[in-house]
DNA sequence: AGCACGCCGACT
DNA sequence: GTCGGCGTGCTC
């Protein structure tokens, strides 16, 4: 007998196979099994969606064979394919990109003989062993957020203030649902896994009597093979605890009992290619979705693209839709919870939001563990007019002499300045010529380490030219400071300043730098760490990523050198990125509680009377929260607004702005559904309107209403494709939907 | 997206 | 004379 399946394969939303397409078996494989099937003259992976009655539309001679199943491999959930159908849905991709971009590519070049050798590999499930761990005494307010955690059911934000012991918090969550349930899986995602090893120790350590299997890892960094390894146990069910970055929201976890997202309001949780979703939002839908009492409900797959299905908004609860029961599922047993926990210091104000209109459960930890009271070890913010500052100064004479003053009790300083390089533009005095990338639309920064001339956004490297390219002047001066000069800079400044405990020769003032740039080879950011740590350094400059997680117990004083391009940026995000990224560079200085009294944080502005830096004074983010939010809504942006982008590249800018015009003037003039709540703007050129010789260009679509936008992208979308077939747009290189822009 | 087929420039 | 550029077209 013949079955027609529906199975999706890995193509683009905007192509002619969209859907999920119909093949022919001779076996009624389960939703969810992954099986090969041919695909043109190729052989690709596929995962089966749905059981037909019949071969639809498509002559059943159409219908290919599927040569056959991924049997070693329980199918994929309900619950899973419901969570990538959303997400194909929300972010207008096609199923099939999401679904097979979801598993590990391993997967894919797999063949049967070599996984079913795979799966039959003993796993090597070590027994538990008794949980030895010695638990410290948790603070009160650990205490109190664990408690109230445990009694609600809504998504919760935990808002605890660097020091405060969010992880901790996270760890006993984890625990707690562990050890309820012998086979309950919970899911861990942090922003980046490099700049967390601290954290990936301490639930390594934490949960040791696990034993290695269950304990896993799930990141871009590990190697397919290993990742395939993670990703199976993860499957299998064997994996209790996963550690991951934001892919890991896809791992397959057939009884995951809790997410949590750690520093849930960095923007690397959202994905910058490809179907563009955030991890974190998706962290929200998931739990709903797992928390559903009939978790084994079907999907119609093809109508979801068509709008037939309108996805309930992420971080906004909603009962599931109710429908049919499947058997041979994994994990569907019934009734179970699966809860949310996101953490923050400076939570996004979407989620901040959420919990002022009590979607979301809000836990505060406000108090550093060990302090005695909160203004006593939070560092003193220092604000620098500079204004009344020395003409075209890096670093103010009272920042420098503070500086000079920590080296000279012996104690560590940070000093924040976000551009790598020596300085970000090599100029020529007498005819004006500039290090244009010839590529971009940018300047290509000077690296004086390496004397070379380098394009940030397509790499274009070239050597420093000896003379100017324009007259020949030998006079080229780099205008303009970067980490690197900065570095320079102050080693002179701080000529003659001398440590306590130096011997004469051995004196001089140690400065380190750490960037992506000296950071590239692996394992530079760790030793550049320890010595850090070992107080081999006095002055530490570098860019934001040493803001992030890392634990500096003898930094008593913080910089900030230029912040104030954020306050007027035309992202509306800026703000919010500054104000987490100083008010987390303050929480390095001083977490050893002795000094915390002394510590400092300085920041250099020209607007020491913006409120962003009133509230920073005070360490206040639910004031600078408030703020903020006032504004967004007085503009009708996020959280109180939706939008979308629309990007094209092209050859021309005129041809990429052209398209988007014409493919928006086509959705005016056909009154697309949800398009009387949609506004959407004039094509512009992106704020670097030209990388690698593509000019770029970008379309704004807002929306008081999600739904309404929802529905107006999923009908535009095959508008949009329509346009590009039809209109004379040559040199249109690629045009993608962006729903939820970080930046606009 | 792949991977074809299909027509025009600089090399073995 | 070919190798190879990327422009269109198709995949159940």
């Amino acid at each position: 007998m013949t079955y027609w399946l529906s199975i999706v394969v890995a193509t683009p939303a905007h192509s002619s196979v969209a859907g999920a397409l119909t093949y022919a078996s001779e076996w009624p494989l389960a939703p969810g099994t992954l099986v090969r099937v041919p695909l043109g003259r190729r052989e690709v992976l596929g995962v089966v969606w749905e059981v037909l009655p019949d071969s639809g539309d498509l002559l059943p001679a159409q219908a290919r064979a599927v040569l056959g199943a991924l049997d070693g491999l329980a199918p994929l959930s309900a619950t899973w394919r419901r969570l990538v159908a959303f997400t194909a849905s929300y972010y207008q991709r096609s199923i099939g990109e999401v679904a097979l971009a979801a598993l590990p590519p391993q997967l894919r070049a797999l063949s049967t003989v070599q996984l079913a050798r795979r799966l039959k590999r003993p796993v090597a499930a070590a027994p538990d062993t008794p949980d030895t761990t010695d638990l410290i005494a948790l603070s009160p307010e650990q205490e109190r957020a664990i408690a109230e955690f445990d009694a609600d059911t809504r998504p919760a934000l935990l808002f605890g203030a660097t020091g405060s012991g969010k992880t901790e918090v996270y760890l006993r969550a984890a625990a707690s649902v562990l050890a309820q349930d012998a086979s309950a899986q919970v899911l861990v995602m942090v922003p980046e896994i490099n700049l967390t090893p601290q954290l990936q120790a301490r639930f390594e350590e934490r949960f040791a009597h696990l034993g290695k299997a269950q304990v896993v890892a799930l990141h871009s960094g590990l190697t397919p093979a290993q990742r395939l390894k993670s990703w199976l146990a993860a499957h299998a069910g064997q994996a209790r605890l996963v550690l991951g970055t934001r892919m890991a929201i896809f791992a397959s976890l057939p009884n995951l009992r809790l997410i949590v997202v750690d520093e849930e309001h960095d923007p690397s949780y959202k994905q910058q290619e490809g179907a563009r979703y955030s991890a974190r939002d998706l962290a929200v839908y998931r739990a709903m979705l797992e928390s559903s009492t009939n978790s084994s409900s079907s999907i119609a797959a093809p109508s979801f693209s068509a709008g037939a299905a309108e996805p309930a908004p992420p971080g906004r609860r909603r009962s599931a839709p109710p429908g049919g029961s499947e058997p041979h599922e994994v994990g569907s047993v019934g009734a179970m919870s699966c809860r949310v926990l996101l953490g923050s210091a400076t939570p996004s104000l979407e989620s901040w939001q959420a919990t002022v209109a009590g979607r979301y459960q809000r836990l505060t930890m406000s108090e550093r563990i060990g302090a005695a009271d909160l203004h006593g070890s939070l560092p003193t913010v220092r604000l620098v007019d500079m204004n009344h500052q020395p003409k075209h100064c890096t670093i103010a004479p009272p920042l420098l002499d503070a500086i000079a003053q920590r080296i000279a009790r012996g104690e560590q300083s940070l000093i924040f300045l976000n551009r790598r390089g020596y300085a970000p533009v090599l100029a020529c005095h007498d005819c004006g010529w500039k290090s244009e990338c010839p590529h971009c639309s940018a300047f290509r920064v000077f690296h004086k380490m390496d004397r070379t001339l380098r394009c940030h956004h397509c790499g274009f490297t070239e050597r420093v030219p000896r003379a100017c390219p324009g007259c020949g002047n030998i006079d080229i001066a780099p205008l303009g400071k970067g980490t690197e000069r900065l570095e320079e800079h102050i080693a002179e400044l701080l000529v003659g300043v001398t440590r306590p405990d130096g011997s004469p020769l051995h004196n001089s003032v140690r400065i380190a730098r750490i960037d992506a740039d000296t950071t590239r080879l692996k394992g530079a950011l760790e030793s550049q760490l320890a010595s850090v740590h070992a107080r081999e350094v006095d002055v530490l400059v570098g860019t934001q990523m040493i803001a992030k997680g890392h634990d500096f117990r003898h930094i008593t004083l913080v910089a900030a050198i230029n912040p104030d391009g954020a306050l007027f940026s035309s992202d509306f995000r800026a703000p919010e990125r500054l104000f987490g990224l100083l008010m987390q560079a303050a929480g390095r200085a001083g977490r050893d509680a002795e000094r915390g009294e002394a510590s400092e944080m300085w920041v250099q502005t020209f607007h020491p009377q913006h409120p962003l830096f009133g509230a920073l004074k005070k360490h206040d983010y639910p004031a600078f929260a408030a703020q903020e939010l006032k504004e967004r809504e007085a503009a009708g942006m996020s959280p109180f607004g939706f939008s979308a982008l629309v990007r094209a590249e092209a050859r021309e800018q005129a041809v990429a702005q052209g398209f988007l015009n014409a493919a928006a003037e086509t959705a005016q003039a056909q009154q697309l559904p949800g398009a009387e709540a949609v506004t959407p703007y004039p094509a512009v050129p992106m704020t670097i309107q030209r990388v690698a010789n593509i000019e770029r260009a970008q379309m704004l679509v807002e929306s008081s209403s999600r739904a309404a936008l929802q529905r107006f992208l999923a009908a535009w979308q095959p508008l949009l494709h329509q346009t590009r077939q039809e209109g004379d747009f040559k040199g249109l290189i690629r045009w993608a939907i962006d729903v939820d822009p970080l930046a606009i």
